[in-house]
DNA sequence: TTGTACGCGTTATCAG
DNA sequence: CTGATAACGCGTACAA
């Protein structure tokens, strides 16, 4: 591989000159700028990116955790913060966490190493005071998880109304029994959930049972074992809140498939993000709509403003709207005594 | 940001039994190792990421071409790889080519620029006279993708093969007039594909009709757009490859939810990959079922040894199994007249 | 067992 | 306008 240094010797010239070139600079005769050009593209030459990381104490690359891909909520968050960085000239590292405290602060040590000039945090399973510190090393924004108590930016819509608009509708429905459904250890916004679900049942003078509840699902085949898990254990239960599309429509699936359940009125269903396969399944799941490619979008905006001026800009908090969208696993037709 | 310096003067040492320290190296007395531990925490040290990769001309990383993340194939795969990856100790770059020949060679130049160790290549649009050059960087794996013609690993399965199953299927069905519908701008699996899509036909005494060809649908909505087309300007087609289940679940969705036409009687169809999508839908769809998570750690695990051992692997071509999965998209019960 | 000194490839400073 | 030199932080021959 061929050094600044060769391509100096090649032209005649200093690595100083050469440099200036590379990163157009001025006070470079033309001619010379020519030769170092020239003498360039002879020698296959290209900046090794090592050097001008140690040299510049920049990166140009930011990590991005979260919990899984296979979740296509987040396979879509990463693909528009890919582009959205790449147009800034930003590498994105993908880190999943898999909900692991573990996994979770490993990934932050890479901007400890500095492998990496900032940090968007989609996945939080660790609490405030272990990730703060970490700031020090550089900016942390937090993208669809977030944490009232924390100083930093943050990217999210309003999961507790969210969830509290959606229980208000199966109860709307007249559910009477509502299973709450999720995933895996909690992360701060599967907490903001829970409350806005737990706020809606006060309201019908109901209240939160934990031997309705389910905490281990977070997929298409969770979702068909969470429907036999009601089927066979839990038989008054009349509605399901699933923080989870897949989830969801695993269990409808599951339901009309193998036992002729009739969703809704057998059991309604409601899942989360309007994934297309809220739409495709028959019936069309109740979901709640979320802007990801906006908030992806704002998100690797914010925490690039960050990096290129850093301190100028107050932490700041973008909560985006949702919208639950009713469709046919919630529409009853007749509705249970009450 | 505490430097080795830091440690060695804190400690009382060199910065050289630091480095012996922290690389675990023999030749320390436990007494200073301990002082010297003591020190590391004391000031929170890391080894700084930028000036171990200079030096030791390695970066522990290694990047992942795809075209999309949104295609939940690509989403598992690169789940997949980055889990295997990690295990290594690598970290994971998504670079989204989006199917451009530029995009792809842009970021090729990561492995010229050293900022990665090699390449997975699952997207592939430039010719091998194109990709070539850069193996003098280091190493390149095809993964899903592949070339006949290049000299490197390949990780894939035969989608001529597959292809041609599938065709062949369709065919038993007593389709006549098969729609070949495809995404994007070819790549080089996506013309093996074909190859085996024709081979099939003229089994039958058939050939490729271009009339009949679409080559713009790579999602779900795309998918949606096809069936209008056929409805509207292709009405004698009777059965339908396309090389994606996402597509085939839009196409199957607006059949039967827009005009009432019966899946597979009005049409026949096959997807491609097995999604989850394509055994939710009503009708179930017949796919192609690819393991793609032995795909993705094989790839990882052929492109580190290659890191490892330089020169010490000869390049190797694993192809892996399909399996034709038919459900009830081409299960015809009335037969086309012949 | 420990320390000295050099170099990895770049860029910034300063002198010319 | 151009070039010599130092520095970024680390690892490693080599010497002691």
């Amino acid at each position: 591989m061929a050094t600044i240094e060769d391509v100096a010797k090649l032209a005649g010239l200093s690595r100083t000159t050469v440099s200036r070139v590379i990163n157009d600079q001025p006070y470079v005769t033309d001619e010379k700028r020519q030769r170092i050009i020239q003498a360039m593209n002879d020698l296959g030459y290209v900046p090794n990116s090592s050097a001008r990381r140690l040299r510049s104490q920049k990166t140009e690359t930011i990590a991005v955790l979260l919990p899984r891909l296979t979740n296509p909520f987040f396979g879509n968050l990463i693909e528009a913060m890919e582009e959205k960085a790449s147009e800034w000239g930003y590498q994105v590292i993908v880190c999943q966490t898999h909900d692991s405290k573990k996994k979770e602060m490993d990934y932050l040590q890479l901007l400890k190493t500095k492998q990496v000039d900032g940090v968007i945090m989609a996945s939080l399973v660790n609490d405030w005071e272990d990730v703060k510190p970490f700031l020090e090393c550089g900016p942390i924004v937090f993208c669809n998880e977030y944490m009232d108590e924390s100083s930093i930016s943050m990217i999210h819509m309003d999961h507790k109304q969210a969830a509290y608009e959606a229980t208000i509708h199966l109860l709307e429905q007249g559910c009477t029994h509502i299973s709450y459904v999720s995933g895996g250890p909690e992360s701060h916004l599967s907490k903001k959930r829970k409350e806005g679900f737990t706020e809606a049942l006060s309201e019908y003078g109901l209240s939160f049972q934990e031997d309705l509840a389910i905490d281990w699902a977070m997929d298409v085949s969770d979702g068909q074992k969470v429907f036999h898990m009601i089927k066979d254990e839990l038989p008054h239960v009349d509605g399901v809140f699933t923080g989870s599309d897949e989830v969801a429509a695993g269990l409808i699936y599951e339901a009309t498939s193998s036992s002729n359940w009739v969703i809704p009125d057998d059991l309604a269903v409601v899942g989360f993000d309007n994934q297309m396969i809220s739409l495709l399944m028959v019936p069309s799941v109740t979901t709640i709509e979320q802007p990801v490619k906006q908030m992806a979008d704002k998100t690797v905006e914010v925490l690039i403003q960050q990096l290129l001026h850093p301190g100028a800009l107050a932490p700041n908090r973008y909560v985006y709207p949702h919208q639950l969208l009713v469709r046919n696993s919630t529409k009853r037709k007749k509705l249970s005594i009450q």
